[in-house]
DNA sequence: CAAAACACGTA
DNA sequence: CGTACGTGTTTTGG
């Protein structure tokens, strides 16, 4: 025997042999709904919830039950000699998901490196299977179990014969039925449950009843009549509307008590006896359940079948390559030597690097920061030579400020593991090091003071990353690739440079607002108490809640989980019917301080050079764009002239002349418009007439001149909706208006516009066929929900589905243009830079007498970034401030 | 003390 | 029952 094979060997207590026949089909479609498919899907997106659940559920079986014979059938396919009986069999069944079916074949191969027999034959229902072993083994003296999720098993139940079915939920509970179990639930003995079924009937096989007739009717009909047969011959005796019933519907009695008798005569390749239980393959399970990413069942399969785990490949003990200290003169040596892919990870300290990590192949070096070093280092390091980091732009951010630029950036383990799975959150190295090379990256222990396992030192790190990169390249679809080396690591180093910059802002103005706005609050808050006549905390909503629905007892609004909702929206509402002097109060009082809450973060955030410098996290959305943290300047207020105060505060800063924002406008529906090709919206953009005016001419069958600001703004309402998947449930809610006249408007809209709901629809089909989204250039996003039996998960999947592809296009279309500005800037010798990006919009900061320059790179580059069949507009504005430039 | 819930700002 | 985000406050739960 070779050391990796175990044998599976059974006590049992008593001489008696036990047979143990599971339905792999309905066990595995059980645990497919039970689980959620989020938490089973593997890096290359196979999904494993329902083959993770089966064998999960075999392996508790096999160590309660200790069967010394076993099988597992399966149905070949929904075609089977009752559906040639009785074409209806089984047709309202909804298909099966193809999540589901592509695990049954994952599910086998499982079973095979587990030495179990699977057993299928075409034309038969796995239960006829269950149902002729069971009859053949306790011929032979085997003690049987059926595991099956399927009530036609209960009739094999007798002495010999006990079946475990699932409970209603999942499976990991089975209850155990012998006779005495089936006559205390059903009322009947066994072999009489058919009867029971065929007179109910059975809607999840599409066999209907005899109508009225339910378990308690067709129970008390056999203990008055023995049996079936005796019930349909004398069914004239049954009085009322249920004997009318029973008569008028006797052929499909018969015909379910037909289809409903499992076979027990199927001729099979195996008989019980061959079925004992013989050795896993130690190797071939783990091979299997590496692939599956099953980290837990492992040891739980060998535990179940009585033996120790064998040994764990100890990742602890992969040899991590030595690394060699270099001096600045060795380096130049060394990077000669060193073609192809170099991997790099720079540590820094206060924003300056510290110690540099190399590694090329297996030959690791490592050099403290000093002058010399960067010297040594810094042609190599513009040069576009191939480098490779993980997470490379806090690094070349530290380069830059070290006056280092950075060329030949290659590749980026945390982009490209964002952009194959842009829903998990794999943020650092160890994570990735752990999904894809199956390793654990050796960490200090944070919690120590000295740390008793040492980290990965800079090179080892960059080693690491070198063979993420290796594995994750072999994964990465080459349109994702794409996207990667053409858009996100451009992107990646102009973020680095507007992170540097920040954005000047003026404390003053914000202390100031600050302070009348804390005043007003306060004021607010006074006149708010005087009127309920208590002080409660108006930022509580559970306090609100109190005040509102008890004490001034207005109605109750919107559920939330803990109580009723207090949110703008719904005091509004409130407003209107029960209008009341605290309502407008509190929302005043919201509206100052949350105004002041993000002026005051704004201020905390102004650094020693006047300045913010947010953060842009670039794995940060699931569809490609970007996000802002630390603080967040994508979400600086906007609505309302007040806020816009806010804005003024970021002005430009010294040595510059002013700042410029140019933003794209209705990028999104522009896309809309290439994507759906719809003539109607392209000839729109195309007009140059006012969008939502055009729209609301055609949609209301008037003049563009005759288009009421009320139809502008409900086609406006409308045209954003539909990129978010909006309903007519929806777009009634946010306009105020009933639902049917919204779902006229939508009718009306899309008589005009057809191809955008032509497309709208094909666009998440093929998203269901394929598993994932993809924009115009090529990003990927999967969506596994589509296809879940989860009503809700399904259809938040289809508006993500719809509206990723358009939002997706939109973020890498700025992203182009985004780059592109930077690097002409560059390019021109302009001291003219970036600062901000909010979605579609950009602010930047121009030079003395660069404003032409800027300007002209900034259209260009915009209104160029793609080629599609309706023009990039872009709007361009200048000011001495955020707000001003917006104008 | 950390996480959840709520509310709200942007595109 | 409208997509994508981040942040602050209060409340909850261990």
């Amino acid at each position: 025997m070779s050391a990796g094979v175990v044998r599976l060997e059974v006590v049992t207590d008593s001489a008696k042999p036990t047979l143990m026949v599971v339905d792999g089909h309905s066990l595995a479609y059980r645990a497919f709904f039970a689980l959620p498919v989020e938490n089973f899907t593997t890096k290359d997106n196979q999904h494993t919830n329902a083959i993770y659940g089966f064998l999960s559920m075999l392996v508790n079986l096999i160590k309660a039950e200790q069967p010394t014979h076993l099988a597992i059938a399966f149905d070949t396919s929904r075609h089977s000699f009752r559906t040639d009986e009785y074409p209806e069999y089984k047709a309202t069944r909804s298909e099966t998901p193809s999540e589901f079916r592509g695990q049954i074949p994952l599910l086998q191969d499982c079973l095979a490196a587990m030495s179990i027999p699977v057993l299928t034959k075409e034309g038969i229902e796995a239960d006829d299977i269950l149902a002729t072993l069971a009859a053949q083994g306790s011929a032979q003296g085997f003690d049987v179990l059926v595991v099956s999720g399927d009530r036609d098993t209960i009739q094999l139940v007798n002495d010999q014969v006990t079946l475990l079915y699932p409970n209603v939920q999942g499976v990991s509970q089975l209850k155990r039925y012998d006779p005495v179990a089936v006559q205390e639930r059903y009322g009947v003995r066994p072999e009489q449950y058919p009867d029971i079924a065929a007179l109910v009937g059975e809607t999840s096989d599409n066999l209907p009843g005899v109508p009225k007739v339910g378990e308690k009717t067709a129970v008390k009909w056999l203990t008055q009549f023995g049996t079936l047969d005796e019930l349909l011959e004398r069914s004239g005796e049954i009085k009322g509307v249920v004997g009318g019933n029973l008569r008028d519907h006797i052929e499909d009695v018969r015909r379910n008590r037909k289809l409903n008798r499992l076979l027990q005569d199927v001729e099979l390749p195996l008989g019980p006896t061959d079925l004992e239980t013989r050795p896993i393959d130690a190797q071939a399970v783990r091979d299997i359940f590496a692939r599956l990413e099953f980290r837990t069942l492992l040891p739980r399969v060998f535990e179940a079948v009585g033996e120790d785990a064998p040994e764990e490949e100890h990742v602890a003990t992969v040899a991590l390559p030595d690394v060699a200290e270099l001096a600045a003169e060795g380096l130049a040596t060394w990077l000669k030597a060193a073609t192809g892919d170099v991997a790099v990870e720079v540590t820094t300290a206060g924003g300056l690097p510290q110690r540099v990590g190399l590694a090329h192949g297996d030959d690791l070096v490592e050099l403290s920061w000093s002058p010399q070093v960067q010297a040594a280092l810094a042609d190599w390091l513009a040069s576009d030579a191939p480098k490779i980091f993980h997470d490379a732009k806090s690094q070349v951010k530290a380069l830059h400020t070290a006056g280092m630029r950075v060329g030949g950036l290659a590749y980026d383990t945390n982009l490209a593991g964002w952009l194959l799975r842009p829903s998990y959150p794999d943020k650092t190295l160890a994570d990735l090091v752990d999904r894809y090379l199956g390793e654990k990256l050796p960490e200090a222990d944070p919690t120590q003071l000295v740390p008793e396992t040492e980290g990965a030192s800079p090179a080892q790190l960059a080693w690491f990353t070198a063979r993420v990169a290796t594995s994750l390249r072999t994964d990465v679809p080459e349109s994702v690739d794409r996207v990667l080396r053409e858009i996100e690591l451009p992107t990646l180093i102009t973020l680095a440079d507007m992170e540097l910059a920040g954005v000047a802002v003026s404390h003053e103005i914000l202390s100031g607002f600050s302070q009348e706005l804390g005043e007003r609050a306060g004021r607010i808050a006074e006149e708010s108490f005087a009127i309920i006549e208590r002080e409660v905390n108006l930022g509580s909503p559970k306090q609100l809640q109190e005040v509102l629905f008890e004490q001034l007892e207005l109605p109750k609004t919107r559920k939330t989980k803990t109580g009723y909702s207090t949110d703008a929206a719904v005091l509004a509402d409130l407003q209107e019917s029960h209008p009341h002097p605290f309502l407008d109060l509190l929302l005043q009082h919201r509206e100052a301080t949350k105004l002041r809450q993000i002026i005051e973060s704004l201020d905390t955030a102004i650094r020693a050079d006047h300045r913010i410098h947010t953060t842009y996290v670039q794995t940060g959305s699931q569809t490609g764009r970007l996000s802002s943290t630390d603080p967040n300047l994508q979400n600086i207020p906007v609505r309302t002239e007040e806020s816009r105060r806010i804005r003024s505060a970021f002005q430009v800063g010294e040595r510059y002349e002013t700042l410029l924002t140019a933003d794209y406008s209705q990028i999104e529906m522009r896309i809309m418009a290439h994507l759906s090709g719809d003539e109607g919206l392209i000839e729109a953009f195309n007009s140059g007439e006012d969008l939502h005016r055009f729209v609301g001419a055609r949609v209301f069958g008037v003049e563009p001149e005759e288009v009421s600001s009320a139809m502008r703004t409900k086609v406006k309402a409308m045209s954003y909706g539909l990129v978010y998947g909006l309903s007519a449930f929806g777009l009634s809610k946010q306009l105020r208006i009933e639902q049917s006249e919204a779902k006229q408007l939508m009718m009306e809209y899309f008589a005009r516009f057809g191809a955008v709901r032509d497309y709208l629809r094909a666009s998440v089909l093929a998203a269901k066929e394929v598993g994932y989204t993809e924009t115009i250039f090529g990003r990927r996003r999967p969506f596994p929900d589509l296809v879940s039996p989860n009503r809700v998960l399904r259809e938040n999947a289809e508006r993500a589905a719809l509206n990723a592809p358009i939002q997706g296009s939109a973020a890498d279309i700025m992203k182009i243009a985004l780059f592109r500005i930077h690097s002409d800037l560059l390019d021109e010798g302009l001291a003219s830079r970036v600062l901000l990006q909010i979605h579609d919009e950009l602010v930047v900061e121009v030079a003395p007498g660069e404003w032409d320059a800027t300007e002209r790179i900034v259209r260009d580059r915009m209104g160029g970034a793609a080629e599609l069949s309706v023009p990039l507009d872009v709007q361009v504005g200048r000011g001495g401030d955020w707000n001003e430039a917006a104008h």
